[in-house]
DNA sequence: TAAACAAGTTTATTTTATAAACCAAATTAT
DNA sequence: ATAATTTGGTTTATAAAATAAACTTGTTTA
């Protein structure tokens, strides 16, 4: 009847940020804190927990002399998406 | 860009709750219990927050010598479910 | 009549989400 | 030149949530 929810996926602010990345493929840190409003500190650790379970690959280089925090999704990450989608489907249905 | 999620909604076994009452016009513990897989103290606890909000109606009876614990949906809640469905959609899309 | 079951509730514990405080480097203002 | 502010974050602390475990009350069943 009801699928499982990812618990990873099923927070606010992740699944935002997986979302901006499922459309993007790359995205920094400043770009995803000002679509998703999200405080840094928050964001930071979101991102974290996305990246230890391995949904989201992080580069962090510099820009100049400014330093960038790059997001990717992973293989791993667009499944769990993906997943994560039809899951929740079935609790929306009337 | 991405709706805000109503916390009382974005919650696994209330969604399922409501989820149901949206269908079901009226659903009783038991049979909350049996579709959802939650344990009762859980069950209890998330049925008297969606209540506390106004999102479901409570009733208690009898029914022969058993307690019988009949939820319904509400007007609020009806709507609060709709608004969600909506909003969780804008985080959906690829 | 003792043990098991049904239908819940209450309490305790673990996890989460989130914000607040902090830090280092760069930029801007004085 | 140097003090103040901004940028791009991280770390730590706190509040809220989810969940399970323990308990309660009454009813069947052995």
């Amino acid at each position: 009847m009801f699928k499982r929810l990812d618990p990873l996926l099923h927070s606010e602010l992740r699944l935002a940020i997986v979302s901006i990345l499922v459309n993007l493929n790359e995205a920094d840190f400043v770009y995803i804190k000002k679509t998703t409003q999200a405080t840094s500190g928050n964001l930071s650790v979101q991102i974290d927990k996305l990246a230890e379970a391995g949904y989201i690959a992080v580069e962090k280089v510099f820009e100049g002399k400014k330093p960038k925090t790059i997001c990717r999704i992973t293989e791993e990450g667009l499944n769990a998406f993906e997943e994560y989608v039809d899951a929740i489907k079935s609790y929306l249905q009337k």
